[in-house]
RNA sequence: GCCCAGAUAGCUCAGUUGGUAGAGCAGUGGACUGAAAAUCCACGUGUCGCUGGUUCGAUUCCGGCUCUGGGCA
C-alpha cells in the first residue's frame, strides 16, 4: 500500500476525514480537486482554512494562477513529484478528492497520450468544428479510428475532438493508446474510503446549508476578486463562479444564483457518485442522517489495518 | 356581487376539429484516458379541478360548483 485515497461526492466529509487520518497515520495530505487547485477560491470551492487543516501538511490546493488551464495531465505531472517525496519522508500521502478522473489518472501514472493538448492541432479543429460542423471530423475520425468513431456519440464534440487531436499528433489512435494502458499496472498501490450519504436527501439538505454558508461567508466578494479573468477561464466554470457572475452582471438576483447553486451542486454530487460507483475498491462508509466522524475514524483503521497498512 | 382569463406530469406550459395526452425543466440511471465542478447519452400514465348533461364514447362541447389571477363595483 503507498496511499490512502478519501472518494466521495461534495460535501460529504472528504476534507474532516483526510485530516483525521493523517494525524492517525502521520500523513500528508494531497488534494485531487480540479477547482480548489487555484487560488483565490476557497469560500466557493470549500477549500480546506488553516483551522481546518489542523496542522497537517496540504498539497495541490491553491497552487495554480486561475488564468492558467489546468489539466489532468498537468496535475499528475506536478502531483507525482509530491507523492513521492510524501513516501520518501517515510510518510503516508492521503490522497482526498472530488474529481474521480484526477486522482485515477495520478495513482495510474500513465494513461495520457503523449502530445500536447490544446495546441496548434487543437485550434485548427476547432476552427474546422465552427465551420463545417461535427460530420466531417467524424468522418476524419471513422477513417483513422472506426472503433472511436463508433463508440462516441456525434453530439459528444469533445472527445471527437480529443480523439483525432491524439491521431494527428501522435499517430497512434486513441482506441489503441487506452488499450495499450487501461491493465498496466498502477504506480501507486492505494486503499480506497468513500463517503456517501445512505439518504440522498440527507446530501440535498447539507448541500443547500453548505451553499448558503458559502454565501454569508462572502462568496459574492471572492467572485467579484475574479472578474479580470477571461469569461471562459477553466476557474470560472467552479460551480458558485459561474451563477455569481450573472449576479454581477445584473441578470439574477442572488437568491436565484444561490438556488441554481443549489440545483447544480447536487447534479454535481450525482455525477460523482456514478463515477465512483464503478470503482470496486472502494470501501464505502454511509453516513446516517447526520455525519459521525468519530464513527467513520474508526471503520477507516479498521479498513485499513484489514489492507495491512500499519496503525502506530 | 358582476365581468374576463385560467385550472393538464414534481414545476412551467402545449395539445386533443370528441376516440383517455407531450415538450422544456426537475428527477433517476449510465458514460467518461490531457477542459472532468467539464462534456455527453438514455428514461415521460398523469383521478387532463369537481359535478351533472349531450354522445356509442367527454380531458376536449354545454350547464353548475370550487379555487387562482386580473378588471369593474
Amino acid at each position: 500500500m503507498d496511499v490512502v485515497c478519501v472518494a466521495g461526492p461534495t460535501a460529504c466529509g472528504k476534507t474532516t476525514l483526510g485530516v483525521l487520518l493523517a494525524k492517525k497515520l502521520g500523513g500528508e495530505v494531497v488534494s485531487a480537486d480540479s477547482m480548489q487547485i487555484y487560488r483565490g477560491m476557497t469560500i466557493g470551492t470549500a477549500a480546506p482554512t488553516e483551522a481546518e487543516m489542523d496542522g497537517v501538511p496540504h498539497h495541490m490546493i491553491a497552487v495554480a494562477d486561475p488564468a492558467e488551464q489546468w489539466s489532468a495531465a498537468r496535475y499528475v505531472e506536478e502531483a507525482t513529484p509530491i507523492l513521492d517525496g510524501i513516501l520518501a519522508r517515510g510518510r503516508v500521502p492521503i490522497l482526498v478528492g472530488g474529481t474521480g478522473l484526477w486522482m485515477e489518472a495520478l495513482l495510474r501514472g500513465h494513461g495520457f497520450a503523449a502530445g500536447c493538448a490544446g495546441g496548434r492541432v487543437r485550434r485548427e479543429l476547432e476552427a474546422r468544428l465552427a465551420a463545417e460542423g461535427v460530420q466531417p471530423l467524424l468522418d476524419e475520425l471513422r477513417l483513422a479510428d472506426p472503433e472511436a468513431a463508433e463508440r462516441l456519440h456525434p453530439a459528444d464534440v469533445k472527445r471527437i475532438l480529443r480523439a483525432l487531436e491524439v491521431y494527428r499528433e501522435t499517430g497512434k489512435t486513441i482506441t489503441a493508446h487506452n488499450r495499450e494502458t487501461r491493465d498496466l499496472p498502477p504506480r501507486y498501490d492505494a486503499v480506497w474510503i468513500g463517503l456517501q450519504f445512505a439518504d440522498r436527501e440527507d446530501m440535498k439538505r447539507l448541500i443547500d446549508r453548505r451553499v448558503d454558508q458559502m454565501a454569508a461567508a462572502g462568496l459574492a466578494e471572492e467572485v467579484r476578486a475574479l472578474l479580470r479573468l477571461p469569461r471562459n477561464a477553466t476557474a470560472l466554470q467552479a460551480i458558485g463562479y459561474k451563477e455569481f457572475l450573472s449576479v454581477l452582471d445584473g441578470t439574477a438576483t442572488e437568491e436565484e444564483a444561490l438556488a441554481m447553486i443549489k440545483l447544480r451542486s447536487r447534479q454535481y454530487a450525482k455525477r460523482q457518485l456514478t463515477w465512483l460507483r464503478r470503482n470496486p475498491a472502494i470501501h464505502w462508509i454511509f453516513w446516517e442522517k447526520d455525519r459521525d466522524f468519530a464513527r467513520a475514524l474508526q471503520v477507516s483503521t479498521e479498513i485499513l489495518s484489514a489492507a495491512g497498512v500499519s496503525l502506530e
